[in-house]
DNA sequence: TTTATTTACTTAACCGATTAAGTAACACGG
DNA sequence: CCGTGTTACTTAATCGGTTAAGTAAATAAA
């Protein structure tokens, strides 16, 4: 059975393509009851007009894209949801990319959008991507572009994130309401504005509370866990933490294994927080106090800005800055001031 | 800046757009010295060719298709990032889907997918999907689809799964070991291949030890969360099981909230496997003896054979059928036969 | 009654890349 | 010197919708 087209309805019902392309996209054009005969052949035939065909021709292919690090990551999984909620709605379709933290993947990714295969982008960058980000400048030129989460400063552009700042200073001052005084913050990047946001909050937090700031005090981990999980095993041996705050999921859990590993108690001999969507965070031993993301609303209000600068062209898109705040979610892997 | 077409190209090079084309294809036809010049201008021009037209005239869209339940459950997302990584380096793009468990909205997909939108669909069903899968049937005639996990049994077509009902014995021999006596299995669908193979394997286990299967052994929840709690603590009340399956990950989590609203000690009181990927299972309290299915693995193994279908129309794709086996992981959710 | 307008179509160009078929120029074997 | 190949292109059709422009007939306005 050939793929049934526009021009096989044509035929059927002695009328030109142009008839039955505007009655199935009910032009007024188009008398009611031709509408009716074309409809309901179509259905019979069961015809699905060809994405491609309309794509060419109108320039524009329904179709997003999201670019972010990895998937397996609650924030990020939750995240599509909240994206895919909203295209499903509209009828757009998720094409999703995984940059693996790889700057040069996501250079690589964004270049193949010069083409029009998408009519919109939402990403997040990883944490290697830089001032040097030249591909991105260029993308936002040519069609709408959101930031959600980790934003390129660099480039001017829509963006929906949570406030960093303040969720590590808010994180930091319940570590020290809990006594801590020598704590580190685990960072995924030099670079990414939210790993550097975060950092601001921790150092604006010791310095309020007259603590130092220590060269060990912030912790640079790679993207790779060996590597980081021997990296946090030595900090926590030289250093003698009493806090740490995970600036990401895979850290937080990193941090557990580390103080198994060493057999260091948490809260005892360090309190630990993390910054997770985890839905187990409340099982885990001990419960996890967290820094929780937003990521369902982020990811919805990411794609519902998107949407609307797809639907209206004059919609000023570069100039929608959302911050949708963080909620610390106190558990036992701290120890509330007593 | 206009968008860069090969015609622009054509008429600064003063070639044809067919000399062009098929230089940028490296074609043999074309003299090695055109082909630099050409490949030199697309360059500089920073050309990227239109896909669409691409697909529109070679009837494949280099795009494929995952429809999968839901996004956040460590095991869609580990297969998603098995899937991508085969894609990626393939040059394929991912167009993604969430049912949420809706039949309905997978028909809806799945008939989209008559278009040529895709040349190629990776499906894991919904817990609704049932023997009336019109669309499904009916897609697997058109192109190569390959179910991974959750599969449609009614359909013959390519299948990478794992040894559910295995899984499920040994997950059960394993609480039996323990000293249980009077388990129940937490099941997700009673339409669902994997949920009646696990509970298969379920019933063999309590039949290979002389233990009864009464109406409470399998305990249908639905997808509502809400529901299912009320669910599992009522039942926990009345039937006071020593042990517990969840087949799956939220419902593992949902016993271990059930377990706390009710103050039952976990295993002491009830003993707790859950089919799960999450990392997190080694940190949980207590830390969760599962069944970890090799998500990613199953992705990539799906994915695989996927283009093996689309490279070349003579391998017989339908008769791709997999088993990747889960490995069952002992921690203090259960009791080690003593 | 004549002109203007509306209705319901058709014709044909178009989106941008691909490819079958055609051609001119040149090389080569007999 | 002729026929056959080969090389390196060009021409034009094509994929399947969309849409600007055109048209014939019916209706309304003048």
């Amino acid at each position: 059975m050939e793929n049934v087209t526009i021009r096989m309805l044509a035929e059927r019902l002695q009328l030109s393509t142009a008839t039955i392309s505007k009655a199935l996209s009910n032009s007024h054009e188009i008398s009611e009851e031709t509408k009716q005969r074309v409809l309901a052949l179509a259905a019979e035939l069961n015809y699905v007009p060809n994405p491609y065909a309309s794509s060419l021709r109108k320039k524009s292919s329904h179709t997003i894209a999201v670019v972010i690090p990895e998937v397996a990551d609650s924030f990020f999984a939750e995240a599509i949801n909240g994206i895919e909620s909203v295209a499903q709605e509209k009828g757009y379709h998720v094409l999703i990319y995984l940059t693996h933290e790889s700057f040069g993947k996501e250079e690589a990714i964004l270049k193949d959008f010069q083409s029009g295969r998408v009519d919109g982008v939402l990403i997040s960058v990883t944490t290697e991507t830089s001032s040097k980000a030249h591909g991105l400048a260029q993308l936002v030129k040519e069609i709408p572009v959101v930031f959600f989460d980790r934003v390129c400063e660099e480039v001017t552009a829509a963006r929906i994130t949570t406030d960093d700042a303040n969720a590590a200073y808010n994180a930091t001052a319940h570590l020290i309401a809990g006594g801590c005084r020598n704590m580190g913050l685990l960072s995924a990047s030099r670079q990414l504005s939210i790993s550097n946001r975060r950092a601001d909050g921790f150092r604006q937090a010791l310095a309020d509370h007259q603590l130092p700031l220590t060269d060990n005090s912030i912790l640079y981990c790679s993207n790779d866990p060996a590597a980081t999980q021997q990296l946090l095993q030595t900090a926590l041996q030289q250093n003698h933490y009493d806090g740490l705050i995970a600036t990401t999921e895979k850290l937080a859990t990193a941090v557990y294994q580390a103080c198994e590993e060493l057999s260091l108690t948490i809260p005892g001999d360090v309190q630990v927080i993390g910054f997770s969507n985890l839905s187990t965070a409340r099982f885990l031993q001990p419960s996890l106090t967290t820094v929780s993301q937003p990521a369902f609303d982020m990811g919805h209000a990411a794609a519902t800005v998107l949407f609307k600068a797809l639907k209206s062209s004059s919609f000023p898109l570069q100039e929608q800055q959302q911050v949708i705040p963080s909620s610390l979610i106190i558990r036992n892997s701290t120890k509330s001031g007593l």
